[in-house]
DNA sequence: TATAACATGTAAGCAGTTACATGATTGG
DNA sequence: CCAATCATGTAACTGCTTACATGTTATA
């Protein structure tokens, strides 16, 4: 389970409520992996029961209690060992490509609205992740260019760069070839 | 649930049953919707409860008995109006962006290893999807271009094969990013 | 003689979503 | 006074995967 791993990449390097790391995935792998706290908390759970993690109730005055997970040993080894595994390629699954498949059966122009609906929401997409790409580079350049941690980072925004890139491009062509069709 | 409506897509052009379903799954829309027999056939079997199919027993000599269904006026209708529905954008998920994301944690090498099975991967996938492209327009090429439903598998088909060519681009960059890191 | 192709399913389990539940504190 | 933020969960449901179950016919 992936988001067993996420979890633990986070908490190798600072110990986190479950509160806290659905922030950490909001502002950070949102865009490759999302999770509600209504999966984090049992998850959290689970992992200690596994031995993966430790928790810690922290007593606060102006705020309610909170449970802070600690890494062990144990999960730093699963971590270390999940990461250097070889990748099981994932089935890819879109709905919108089954529309397009079978567009034959309506109107042409029914399937131009859609391609124009998903235009522009790749353009968005599009402009928010170079935002997010600005961001980290001017946050963590040094002189020998981006730091450890933020090059791996860079890499991931940069993944979704390209690929909508490739998506708006793609529309655009498919737009053509249907306006083009008698 | 797209899986309905791929199947409505499949018995809108002719009367199938769920094993001919599943190899017109495997044969087209595999690389974007994967599905299982053990899927396929409950799901038929709801379809039916729900008015959207009807079910006819063949019975063969040559063969096991098997069910063939038809597309009802309803499930015509249910097809046209999910067709021209809105898109709902789905969450896109990677464990392997993950694994990038949280690279810092192990050695570079190991992360390079993964790039490298990853380009291999998105080399074949590109390889396969240009001949797929090739086949379907030496299948159904008239003389103003490709036929009406073959026009939109080709739309399919060039998604895949653009998205293959920049994951590929992406891994060799990425592959020389972490070259050049000290 | 075995295995691939034809043909249909059930049952258990997993990951993730959505809805519901509780309750304090802070800021507009 | 109301909404947002902080903080933790449970329960029901959905879609999909994996394992199991059954049986015939054609082909190598």
């Amino acid at each position: 389970m992936s988001l067993k791993h996420a979890l633990l990449g986070f908490l190798n390097y600072e110990s986190l409520t479950g509160y806290q790391l659905k922030q950490f995935f909001d502002e950070s792998i949102r865009n490759f992996w999302n999770a509600s706290l209504s999966q984090i908390y049992p998850t959290l759970n689970q992992m200690k029961e596994e031995g993966l993690l430790t928790m810690e109730v922290k007593y606060q005055d102006s705020s309610p209690n909170a449970k802070i997970y600690h890494i062990t040993d144990q999960g730093r080894a699963e971590l270390q060992r999940w990461l250097a595994e070889p990748i099981e390629p994932q089935p890819y699954r879109s709905a919108f490509l089954i529309k397009i498949f079978f567009g034959a059966n309506i109107d042409k122009e029914q399937i131009i609205i859609q391609l124009k609906q998903r235009l522009q929401l790749a353009e968005q997409e599009l402009e928010n992740r170079r935002q997010i790409s600005e961001k980290l580079f001017q946050k963590f350049s040094t002189e020998n260019g981006l730091n450890r941690k933020a090059l791996f980072w860079s890499l991931t925004v940069d993944f979704g760069i390209k690929n909508e890139e490739t998506t708006v491009a793609w529309c655009k062509e498919a737009i053509q070839r249907l306006e083009a069709l008698q």
